[in-house]
Formats: C-alpha cells, structure tokens, sequence
DNA sequence: AAATATGTACGACATTTTTCGTAGATGCAA
DNA sequence: TTGCATCTACGAAAAATGTCGTACATATTT
C-alpha cells in the first residue's frame, strides 16, 4: 500500500476532507472553480485513487458516493516528511521558521504556537 | 521563468547546495549512495536543470562545474507554499503544529522556535 | 414512449518526468 | 601513437500523470 497521492488527486482529496462525502457531480463543480478539465476526467482520476485504495464508495445508487481513506492528517504528515528530507536537510526547526518568517501568522496564531510549545517542552525531558 | 524543480531535481539541488559547486561525477557519486541510476541520466538531468536556468555552469575546463542559481531558501519557500495550498488550507499554524507534534523537536529546536517567536512578536502590532 | 439529461466504464492519447544507449571529443598512460 | 578512461551531447524510449472521447446504462421530462 503505497498511498502517496499524486497532486491532482490530492485537490481531489481537499474537496472530498471539506465536503465529507461526494459525488464525482460535486467534486467536479468544485474543482471546475479554479481548474479547467473536462467531466470524464475527473471521474477517471476519482476510479484511480478507488483502485488505489486512497477512497471507498458507496455504489448502490447510480451516483455513486466517495469517501477518503486517507485522512487530511496523514496527507499532511506526508508532505511534511517529503519537504523536510528533499529540502530542509531534516530540520524540523528550520522548516518551521522558514514557514513562520514568510508567512508573517497573526498574533493568535504565533499565541497558538507558543502555547503548544510549552504544553510540549513540559511533557519532555 | 517556472522554476519550479521536479523531484529528481531537487535530490541534484541538495547535493550542489552541500558542495557549492560540483561536477556531474560529484553529484552522481554522492546520488549513487542513495539511488540506482545511470551517470547519464544524472548527466541529462543538469543539462536539463541547466536549459532551465535552475544552474549554471563553467565549461572551460573539459569537466563542467554546476552551481545552483536558486537558493535553498527559495526551494524551501517553494515547497512550503505547495503543501500549505494543497493540504494545510493555507493555515501556517496548522503546518507548523503538526510538523512539531509529530517530529519530537530538541530542546534546542524549540527554544530556537521560541526566540524566533518572541523577537517577531515584538516587532508587529 | 421518445427525447433528453446524467451517470459509469474504460481504452487511447497527450504531457511530463526519468532513464538509458550510442556517438564522438578530449585527456592520459603505456 | 595507440589504447583506455572520462567527459559531453542528444535522440529515443520508458514510466508516471493527466486528459478526453465514445459507448452504454439508467433516470427524468415532455
């Protein structure tokens, strides 16, 4: 089991995470918004990621209904370990300074961090 | 100008971002560690990073010297964009909080976070 | 019931990325 | 200077991804 999505699927996967159950119907619409790529298209990329194993579906109606296998989380984690070997060398820290220099987060955000970072250092040696 | 280096390129930028400058012979050697490929091939891809204008390269001598003419830093900022877009809802807080929990920083790593946090959240509003 | 709309299946083609073989130039050692 | 090692150039094939057309089944409308 391989389950490294590919990036078209991987716009796929965002709109079925958000939606939580789709059709190819609303998968398409939504993806129709910022890409341009035909019906059958988007259906043949849904049967691959079935055959792949990257979601299930429910086809006992015509329309059948898709489902992630994978969750938001692991597709996450994935990329992040992709990254931080290809191009930071690794280093947690520095990919998580590079994110946060550029970004320029909120006050909350840098907030949510910092708390997260001290609940964390308590529990570690 | 895409700029926007494939896989295989980015494990070539890793070696010439270590080295500084490098023959094909010192990037295949260093990739053969790692990877089973043809020195060709490892040859055709710089020439190709080279029609891209992702290196330059010296070609007095018989043996060509690559350097990278994309920094670190920019692939870096690059992959981090990517992964924000397809996978993290654009939230920088959501990457970085997961690449934390997950990686079990160093002490070190996250008291370098928090400098980095506390110096840049005196500087904004 | 016929026409129309909407759905799946799937082969085939297009594109992008990766791999390799072969040819020919240049340096070097016997 | 002959032979061998090392290099570049580059066409072409293989592999991985993405795209689409066509066929055919099932609903829905008139």
């Amino acid at each position: 089991m391989d389950l490294k999505p590919t990036e078209s699927e991987l716009e796929i996967l965002q709109i079925i995470w958000k939606k939580g159950q789709c059709s190819v119907r609303d998968v398409h619409d939504e993806l129709a918004k910022s890409k341009d790529a035909g019906y059958t298209t988007t259906l043949k990329l849904m049967q691959i990621m079935h055959d792949k194993g990257l979601v299930e579906r429910d086809t006992t109606s015509k329309t059948h209904l898709y489902k992630a296998l994978i969750t938001r989380e692991q597709a996450q984690q994935g990329a992040l370990d992709k990254i931080l070997s290809t191009v930071f060398k690794g280093s947690t820290a520095d990919l998580v300074i590079q994110a946060l220099g550029q970004h320029r987060a909120s006050k909350d955000e840098i907030d949510a961090i910092k708390n997260f970072l001290d609940q964390f250092e308590g529990g570690e040696k």
